[in-house]
DNA sequence: GGCAAACCATACGGAAGAGTATGGATGGCG
DNA sequence: CGCCATCCATACTCTTCCGTATGGTTTGCC
């Protein structure tokens, strides 16, 4: 009789010192926000299709028991590590670029800055191939509306007129969108480092109106 | 006992007179192909994941013992249904496009046709959320490559030079994709005719060189 | 130190779906 | 007409995975 909704703490997006993926020595009892952690950490690495219970259970070096006492259901784990993706995605980064004085340097940095932190987007990569699962459809949208609004201001402050702005996010985050498809989930001809930064630049400069 | 490799046909992809989805009066006997686009048709509309044996046989008005004579496996038809769809893919539109005479007025016209044929796509899209599945990345490898390369040659006839051209193809190439995966798939803000018409024209002046 | 509450293990039940075995129906063709 | 290949139905088995039931163990706390 496990009707308990657990303390939900969000301490923010990160791994707990006493959680380690894939080796079990450390046998610390977990809580809610532990499943919630290894269940994003799964879902990057292999898509959403893969979160079960039981694989997950194996992996935290305990068994189902002890699933089935901090969540209902399987599907209560999934909103719940979705929830705490939501809160905790892009928190740092539109805030560290609203503080750039100039508006028309903000887009080059951000170009810039999300282009040179591949962790973060993995779990939006996945996400984008579950959009048939139902409970994903709202966060994503929720999310990913978002940032086109962020975008087509940044671009309105640059010096674009308004309808042109909205297209030129839409594009802009198509552009993202797109390409996290094309390389870490497709692998098409692997581009390298260098090759990368000039492709990144190549996109500043035909994006972003000088 | 039924190793039998069933003839192939390949006649193309579209359905056959005998053969509609979702009402049983029609009661011919089914051939592999017939499988093969029921296939591509419930891919395009739910997803790989929902490529189930049964499922599509009640959709065909049959059991499974009709699947299991056509083919050995539900991968066997996976395969069978996505190298029809390779083959039978973009043929057309790119020897329409090859066929006009003027170099830079390819481009444009290749962006209008494609944003008005929004049937083609949807497998397309269906396959980017299913690159999690081993048997179809190299489909989807092959297929992506060639286009990237189609474009990349336009870019460079259309006046760039070349490590420009494949950049942009590149950047093209993922607002392409990034565009299914935002519209028809995730539901943002669903963008109407006008609005999508003024959107196309704002890629094809941003993208393609004046 | 002992007692709740929190946490976990073990052993089930049940649904869904892949694949197999086998016999029946159907159609061309000699 | 009759036979053989083709096609399909029925009735299984096996696996996987969700969820439940229940009892055991650990931890904070009085």
């Amino acid at each position: 009789m496990h009707l308990a909704a657990p303390h939900y703490k969000y301490t923010g997006y990160g791994y707990h010192t006493h959680m380690n993926v894939s080796s079990k020595p450390e046998r610390t009892r977990l809580s809610a926000e532990d499943w919630e952690l290894a269940a994003l950490h799964l879902i990057a690495e292999q898509g959403v299709g893969a979160l079960a219970v039981e694989a997950l259970a194996r992996q935290l070096g305990v068994t189902k028991g002890s699933f089935y006492w901090h969540f209902r259901t399987r599907e209560a784990l999934l909103n719940a590590a979705l929830e705490r993706w939501e809160q905790y995605g892009e928190r740092e980064i539109i805030s560290q670029i609203e503080q750039i004085a100039d508006p028309r340097k903000r887009l080059p940095e951000l170009f810039r800055r999300v282009a040179h932190e591949l962790q973060p987007h993995r779990v939006y990569a996945s996400l984008l191939k579950a959009l048939d699962h139902p409970q994903v459809v709202p966060v994503m949208a929720r999310v990913s509306q978002r940032r086109m609004e962020f975008l087509t201001t940044a671009y309105r402050e640059a010096g674009l007129p308004p309808p042109q702005a909205l297209n030129r996010a839409r594009l802009t985050y198509a552009a993202y969108v797109g390409f996290l498809q094309l390389n870490f989930t497709l692998g098409l001809p692997r581009i390298n480092h260098e090759e990368f930064d000039a492709y990144v630049e190549h996109m500043i400069s035909t994006l972003i109106p000088a």
